[in-house]
DNA sequence: AATGAATGAGGGTTCATTCAT
DNA sequence: GATGAATGAACCCTCATTCAT
């Protein structure tokens, strides 16, 4: 929100370049210019190094996926729709994006990433308070269901809604290991290991 | 295992350098062969690329962490303490090495952290196997104690161990987003979603 | 003379930064343009490229300080006044200047400052036939009023002239090496030396 | 003193260039590393920056040039051929080396000219005092030989010669302007004006 | 076997110049 | 006419790799 149509331009070819698969730590200048279709030179109109061009434009989808991930949950209308719908999320999320999923959903990952982002805790704050409103809205609906009861710490609630997508991302990131299990009963264990540590 | 002291003291010399804090990605030779107190030809004498040198000490030295975590874990004689063992190691490793943590625990990371590795897939799957053959020696104990009674798949049983696990590691991660939760709370709060999930 | 109110702005632009210690060298388009508060694009609506808006910059200026010192020493009505006239003006030029009265000053420099100049011969002479009537002045007032005597080709008299007053120059320059001579006392050396050469 | 091998072969390299007529503002790396016969890393291995390298080979190659000309004065046995071997000197170095001659006898340009040496000022200092002493040796065999007589302060002294030296490059920057003078008549001339300024 | 001096390909960044508005 | 956003050629410097000793 108030960028300008060349920096949204940038963004959008370094997440291009991302999802293309290209480790974030190798991605070069021209090469940005050249997905962003802008000159080598504008990019330093609009970021002061190109450390900065890749952190922003990381932070800036990830806002964005972010956001439309918890419309998603939002339009469902039953806790465990809601629950898979973020499982869904997840899988396309890791899908086209899993170099930048490992970074970053890695514990701390974020802070570690690009030394930039040190220094630029702002953004960061943003989506660090928006998944707590995922988390939150989600537990919220399982009480007001019924479906979830056990009276637990929210750091409690909390552990047990991350440990149990934690299992479903370590299913995804290993597939290879779980041959025989598909993603619908990837979900249904993840579903279920999260009733059982709420109840 | 087969390597020469040489081979030792590069690897070791890696593992200072990220112990210390410096990112993987950006790690010198030069850095490499003052920390390991060798030539900078030395290093090409036993290894062909930075690359190389780099992806097999972290392997290297993942292969002696998780040999030491289970040297400990067969130490303790109960379930709960092998469990608490597992996540003191963890909480250790993650204390002087979050960074090599970061790209290493996120999911399949390993994979994408250098493209060496890609290539270079026998040792990852000898710690794949190290870390399968833990998950089920403590599984096999919390069975034979009757702490874990609950019959379900081998994948449902280590996606409940794994999303204990990641709890707890999402919570090393942002102990900042827990202020109030001590470390003994959090191991706590991982057993009883343990027991819960597999009862 | 034939200049636009544009031009003037830029020559001035050019002159302020030059004054303020900057070395004509490095200075920026960019920097022209907010010195001389046009748009950077205006520049070359007048200028074919930086080095011309510079050095002709630099010509402009030079023709002004050498007509304003002219009229100074016309204005005076003794030979000596009208040397001590000179070399004060050279010491001011000096003092907010020096960097570019190093480059124009120093033998034949003015050619080799910008290769611009050396196909723009035309203004250069005209700052070399000022520079001419300037010195012939001088003389002809000091053979008029009786101060100077001696029959010598003009070579010799102008050689005479530039040799007071490039001691008197280096004097300037090298201010700290002569911690003990005040500048009067430099300027009545220059005159003595004159008298000297021409007696 | 106290060079190596390639610090010289750079320095050789830089002076080449410049001899070879290239503004020393515009030289680049690589043709330096060219002239040089050595890699453009090398110079890097040398010297922390361009300016460095570029600064540091003009005071070598002025030292050597000074100390050069210090013995041919001092091979001479009489006053007027000791001042016609500097003349002869300063006329030879301006042949090959005009554009640098311009900015370093500029007055005081030495130290406006790369910002590098403003922080460097050891070698100047060095440069200084054996052009000191040089001038120093001159003034005692005109004096001890009776050819020059006149009780004056060494400031005017100094600047006596300097004037007249000073008279001699400004013929040989201007030549144009004089071309009915011959080079032995234009060095006669300056004898003639530093005799008459200290008798 | 071990070294580190030397190399040069490669890439981030700057800035003179253009041109659509 | 005047502007400044956009461009990309140019260039400094780094650092992985080689190889003579």
């Amino acid at each position: 929100m108030g960028y300008t149509e060349k920096e949204i331009a940038i963004f959008d070819g370094v997440i291009k370049l991302i999802k293309s698969g290209i480790d974030p730590y190798l991605i070069k200048v021209q090469e940005i210019a050249a997905a962003a279709n802008v000159g080598k030179g504008t990019i330093y109109d609009y970021f002061r190094t190109k450390e900065e061009a890749i952190s922003k434009a990381i932070l800036y989808n990830l806002q964005h996926e972010i956001e439309a991930a918890y419309a998603q949950i939002q339009d469902k209308t039953s806790f465990k729709a809601k629950f898979e719908a973020l499982l869904d999320t997840i899988s396309e999320f890791f899908d086209n994006n899993s170099s930048t999923l490992n970074l970053l959903l890695a514990a701390g990952g974020i802070q570690e990433f690009y030394s930039y982002l040190r220094h630029e805790q702002f953004n960061l704050r943003q989506i660090a308070a928006k998944v707590k409103t995922i988390v939150e809205h989600l537990l919220h609906y399982g009480y007001q269901e019924g479906v979830l009861n056990l009276q637990e710490s929210p750091y409690y609630q909390q552990m047990a809604l991350h440990g149990a997508v934690s299992g479903f991302v370590q299913y995804l990131g290993q597939k290879e290991l779980y041959a025989q299990l598909t993603v619908e009963e990837a979900k249904s264990v993840a579903y279920k290991l999260l009733l059982k540590a709420l109840n």
